[in-house]
DNA sequence: CACTCCGGAA
DNA sequence: GACGATCCGGAGTG
């Protein structure tokens, strides 16, 4: 372990640090905090404190933050530690001097809102604690000094282990295959011993290296060099867009010296099956010795290099550099994730990642769109030879020229499993063959998903990096991306960096709109299903949504509405006479209308559905109205959230972004809602609740505002709930009916099946819709169908639901054989 | 363009 | 009794 390794100083985080310690409101994290800005009365106390803090802070490359008590309240000290059950912590003695001591936890952020920051300190955070540079010893010593408490004695044990099993086991890449590595024979024992472990490995290839890499004759810039640049980097945000250090401040600073490899020369190696490689890595985990992954590529001879440096306009922002020093802090590339809010820069990033290691990149993105943006703003940041880099894609598929180069590709091309096109299974070939410098994973919480974690497994590469804006999914496969890829290295602070001007500052509210006694009625008789269907079109929230829009309007700002239902997203959008924009959509109308929403001032309102969520870049947008959204889904709201946060009029004074969300009053919009803001409350994000939006009675021309309005409107709903409910049935019965093999009897023996479940009057009109189907009449479909081609009439044509049936239904019998 | 498979959310 | 379910998007292939 080297002892005492100067780690990069963290000049922004000191002050802010003092700041969180200007506690005037006690109470935890209340989700509806008022949003009380800077209360500026910092006491002598707090500056004191700031020095300390300023002084400890200079050892320490993690973002932490304290955390202090309110004034008054200091006997229920508390902290939270992961391994401990209960959260109460009263009973454990306080320091004689605690109330000069700020709690002060050292791990992963897991809520920050304005004044309290909540941490936890987990198995994987101390890894990544000690993968920056950090001893145990450290770590324990740094939060002793501002513990209000003295620590447990389990949690010294605790870091102590974390911190000895460190960094015992790596996974290597050599010559194409991969290797499990350890300087110490009893624990190459006990993995090969082990009963999960032991059977990934390749028979008879065992080896002992005795050459360790060396360092030696690496040219690798001081410390203090890195710490000016940085301190220089940290005092002129405000001229980002200058070059104002006149150097490019990017490769050399961000290595720091190191002393490690000292005398350790004896290296136990076994080679793993390349598929198993994920699987050793999530068993060393469990066995509490991560396996790392890190990449010497400066040694690395066997591998071509390639042509690519960054422009020298090009800046890095404080906070990136902060990141890339985690990746790179030892001189080698280290494997693990960077969390950066969204339009925060996150692919300057990876292109300066790709700059430093200077061998084969291969980025993946989720979506094509993001595949050519990757590609554009390789060529932009970077001095990359165009032919030196290709996309993949089933549109796409260069080769680069030279020896070495950049490729970029999608999760599901790499992930595919069904049979590939003749030139696609080339490409792939090509790929699969070759050792990768650098795997870069745009979005990297996607990879958990079962598909795309064979990714891991198929593409060789030395490093990894991941990227994303919102490390969270609603299942609990987040985690499996520590051994999947590698800790997180880096995560940034978004409320920071909004006051810093990097990203736009956001206003959020949530708008309760009461439901009509109509509309709440149905809302309550209705399926389950359909219930979504009556909050978003209540028509209070129309109002509400035409009320904002107009506001915002006048305003100048440019907004953008969402909706995940394409229903009510066409019907706001053809009530308002707005564009829109949804899946369905083609490719020429949807640029066709983005170009006109970017560029025409008479065009300052967009509506969109899912789509918009993500791939769709639009930097205009200034103001963001959600009328539906998906259940409880946080990650959506993130993104959703962060459509707005690269505003180009960011750094006008005075400006802030809106980000509402439109909830009917006493649905299940209302618990959705506060599910979704969950993630943002975390990051900081003060929601304002909205109960009534003044002088909306007066506004002229809103929308249903006489019975005769609504009444029809309910129709229409009605209606459209019909529809549905018939469409899906037509579907469900051709599916199971053909499924039976037989149609008639088929079709006796499905409703008599059902029909308990459902009145007798839905099986009369069930029927009519079977027959329906089977003569191929259309007339429900008029009524709903208008000149746009809507993609549900599409799939309900009579043709594709009986041949997809049947298909099914053969398949199905195929897999019972 | 049609078909297929997949993800994400309860 | 087993079996299945939703919607809306995306990408790849033919």
């Amino acid at each position: 372990m080297p002892s005492k390794r100067k780690a990069t100083p963290l000049v922004q985080d000191a002050p802010k640090a003092g700041r969180a310690s200007k506690v005037s409101t006690p109470g935890p994290a209340t989700p509806r905090s008022v949003d009380s800005d800077d209360s500026d009365e910092a006491g002598e106390d707090s500056k004191e404190l700031n020095k300390v803090i300023a002084q400890n802070v200079q050892r320490f490359d993690i973002s932490f933050f304290p955390y202090m008590l309110p004034p008054g309240v200091t006997d229920t000290a508390s902290i939270y530690f992961q391994p401990a059950q209960k959260r109460d912590f009263t009973d454990l003695p306080l320091k004689p001097d605690h109330h000069n001591r700020p709690l002060w936890i050292d791990a992963e952020p897991i809520s920050r809102p304005a004044f309290l920051h909540e941490y936890r300190l987990t198995t994987h955070s101390l890894y990544a604690a000690v993968s920056v540079g950090l001893g145990p010893r450290d770590i324990i010593s740094t939060i002793d000094v501002f513990l209000k408490n003295r620590m447990p004695p389990n949690i010294v044990r605790y870091i102590t282990h974390c911190g000895k099993s460190y960094g015992k086991v790596k996974i290597v890449l050599r010559n194409n295959k991969y290797f499990l590595e350890t300087t110490d024979p009893a624990v190459l024992q006990m993995l090969l011993k082990d009963p999960e472990i032991g059977p990934c490995r390749v028979q008879g290839a065992e080896e002992i290296t005795t050459s360790a890499p060396t360092m030696a004759g690496l040219a690798i810039a001081g410390t203090k060099n890195a710490a000016g640049v940085r301190e220089a980097g940290g005092s002129d945000k405000s001229n980002l867009n200058q070059n104002q250090t006149g150097r490019d401040p990017t490769t050399k600073e961000m290595f720091t010296t190191l002393n490690e490899d000292d005398d350790r020369n004896v290296i136990y190696a076994f080679q793993i099956k390349d598929e198993k490689v994920s699987t050793v890595a999530e068993r060393c985990l469990t066995l509490h010795y991560p396996a790392l992954e890190e990449y010497d590529f400066r040694n690395d001879y066997l591998n071509a290099n390639l042509e690519i440096d960054l422009r020298p306009a090009t800046q890095i922002r404080p906070y990136q550099e902060q990141g890339l020093s985690k990746m790179f802090g030892n001189g080698r590339a280290k494997s693990g994730i960077i969390v950066l809010p969204c339009g925060a820069g996150k692919t300057l990033v990876g292109v300066t990642a790709a700059c430093t290691i200077k061998k084969g990149v291969i980025i993946l993105a989720t979506s094509n769109m993001s595949a050519i943006q990757w590609k554009n703003e390789f060529l932009k940041w970077s001095n990359i030879a165009p032919d030196s880099i290709a996309i993949f894609s089933s549109e796409n598929k260069s080769v680069f020229t030279g020896n070495t180069g950049v490729i970029i590709t999608t999760y599901s091309m790499v992930s595919n499993t069904r049979e590939r096109a003749h030139d696609s299974a080339k490409m792939m070939l090509f790929i699969t063959s070759r050792e990768w410098g650098l795997m870069l994973l745009d979005e990297v919480h996607v990879v958990p998903a079962q598909m795309f974690r064979t990714v891991i497994g198929s593409i060789k590469s030395h490093s990894k990096l991941g990227l994303t804006a919102t490390l969270l999914r609603e299942d609990d496969k987040i985690e499996d991306l520590n051994f999947l890829i590698g800790p997180k290295l880096f995560e940034a602070n978004w409320m920071e960096l909004s006051q810093e001007g990097f990203i736009a500052r956001v206003q959020c509210a949530e708008v309760w709109c009461p439901m009509s006694t109509e509309f709440y009625d149905q809302y309550l008789q209705a399926d389950i299903r359909n219930r979504l269907l009556f909050c978003i079109m209540n028509p209070s929230k129309f109002q509400a949504c035409q009320f904002l829009i107009k506001y915002h309007e006048s305003r100048g700002d440019k907004i953008i509405v969402f909706s995940d239902s394409v229903y009510a997203l066409e019907a706001y959008a053809k009530k308002l006479m707005k564009p829109y924009l949804y899946g369905g959509t083609g490719n020429a109308e949807r640029q066709e209308i983005l170009e006109y929403f970017r560029n025409s001032p008479q065009c300052s309102t967009l509506f969109l559905s899912k789509i918009g969520d993500t791939s769709l870049d639009l930097p205009e947008a200034t103001c963001l109205i959600q009328i539906s959204a998906q259940y409880g889904s946080r990650r959506q709201e993130a993104q959703r959230l962060g459509r707005i946060l690269r505003a180009k009029r960011r750094n006008e004074e005075g400006f802030n972004a809106f980000f509402y969300t439109l909830v009917s009053k006493d649905t299940s919009e209302m618990f959705f809602s506060s599910k979704r803001q969950a993630f943002l409350v975390d990051q900081g994000y003060a929601f304002k609740v909205i109960t009534h939006l003044k002088n909306i009675e007066t506004t002229p021309g809103l929308a249903f505002t006489t019975p005769k309005e609504r009444r029809e409107l309910l129709q229409n709903i009605l209606i459209e709930v019909e529809r549905k409910s018939w469409a899906q049935e037509e579907e469900k019965e051709s599916a199971a009916l053909l499924a039976d093999g037989n149609l008639f009897y088929g079709l006796d023996d499905k409703l008599s099946r059902r029909a308990p479940k459902r009145r007798g009057g839905a099986v009369a009109r069930r029927i009519a819709g079977t027959l329906k189907d089977l003569g191929g009449g259309q007339d429900m479909a008029y009524i709903e169908q208008n000149k746009s081609v809507n993609k549900s009439v599409k799939k309900k044509g009579p043709h594709s639901a009986f041949f997809k049936a049947m298909k099914r239904g053969n398949e199905r019998r195929r897999q019972l054989e």
